[in-house]
DNA sequence: TAACTGTAAGATGTCTGACATCTTGCATTT
DNA sequence: AAATGCAAGATGTCAGACATCTTACAGTTA
């Protein structure tokens, strides 16, 4: 992510004091005069900097006093709150949190889909599954991960909910990398191939508690493996 | 009371000209000095609106080409895509969306919650039960939603999980006004007692699928009496 | 002494005008 | 017809100024 405007680069030097302490919930942070003195930019990109973070309720501003850093609860930015949760300590812990989270809202939005899911989104998941069997079989990473999230896609869209989609975005960002580390183990492809097709057939018989079974096996499964093939290797 | 700045007058107004399609997904909107003549505000104060858009992923910006309305998928601001969703429909169907969001979460973390809680805060849930009865019997109904928001913040903080309570957050505020109305109707505070209660013993006994269960139960519950009793009202 | 008041300092909010840099279309030149 | 150059329009950044709000503190008054 190649951030290059200054007002980005403040924002996310200030990001970066915020996470490491020196400035604690409930803190000031330095005046928009202090912070352009020290990144030798204007007051107003620092200005806007700033605006970035009250954005994400990082900050919030109080005419005449000044700015004050808001407990990391009431942050709306997943990246940032991982950004704070992975300082430090061991990542382990947060990815694993984030699996956590993803399986809630893959399976709950699984569930629902099995009530609304039309006969062309599960065709579309069958030919996902193919695609992920035919990447497989010439090792073809890149082609595979595609074909498994389109799968995942299909589904989210499929429980008819927005905001699950729009909670999840962010998340699919943030596990993007790690995901494409866990497909490169050849078992890891072809436990994910099986568990996919359940879940379609899942789908496809319409039973909302046997597709979140099924949608909850496959979490079980990418858990285990992040837990027992991807994380050691750290 | 509507003394807000001019910054989020500008933004709010912008955002309400996106949402209602003026600028569907992939247009650009006007350029900064129009914005600014339109809204009889400087370029700077355009500016900052933006960028508070920006941060929200809802708009794009390219530098020398101009800003750009990203898909609503993209959108990590769970308030601009409530505020999206609800326009021109009957926000009925939000309504429900948001508790079937809500209910992935709070099931999630309550199954989390059962294999990590502490004793002390075994011990909190039983308080707030017993202060959601005493509320209702003297009729104080903010004492027994303050209780039954305490309640359920407890368990989002057992689950250890982070990432749970900042998505969370601002399905919270959203639901605020809401759950206020539905805990007015005396027969809703009787169901959410018993559920609480069921809630809190399956905690203590630290079965993760019991806890889980007596917790879609009550978002269950929840449902059927946004359905029943508060969208009819209006 | 206790309460009130005015002022100054420091913070954020906004405005004006200017220059820099990037993209694009179009006219000019080859 | 292709390559070049330039102007227009967009965003990025800067400088300085004034306005307004909060707070602390000193001075005034009852």
């Amino acid at each position: 992510m190649a951030r290059k405007s200054l007002v980005g680069i403040v924002a996310d030097e200030l990001l970066d004091r915020i996470i490491e302490g020196e400035f604690p919930p409930g803190a000031t942070v330095p005046g928009e005069l202090e912070l352009s003195a020290r990144h030798e930019v204007s007051r107003m990109t620092v200005r806007e900097a700033m605006k970035t973070l009250q954005a994400q309720q990082i900050l919030s501003v109080e005419r005449g006093r000044g700015t004050f850093v808001n407990p990391l609860s009431r942050w709306t930015s997943l990246e940032a709150v991982l950004r704070a949760a992975s300082e430090g300590k061991n990542d382990a812990d947060a990815s694993i949190q984030l699996i956590e989270l993803r399986r809630m809202l893959e399976t709950g939005a699984c569930e629902l889909a099995a009530g609304r899911i039309s006969e062309e989104d599960i065709a579309s998941l069958f030919a996902y599954v193919s695609a992920m069997k035919a990447a497989n079989s010439i090792n073809d990473v890149a082609a595979f991960v595609e074909a498994d999230l389109g799968f995942h896609d299909v589904i989210l869209r499929a429980s008819g909910n927005v905001f699950v989609s729009v909670l999840f975005e962010p998340l699919h960002r943030v596990l993007e990398k790690r995901r494409a580390e866990t497909s490169a183990v050849p078992a890891i492809q072809e436990h994910a191939i099986g568990h996919h097709q359940n879940i379609a057939v899942a789908l496809e018989s319409r039973d909302p508690a046997r597709s979140r079974t099924a949608m909850d096996a496959h979490m079980q499964q990418t858990l285990d493996d992040l837990r027992n093939l991807v994380l050691p290797a750290k």
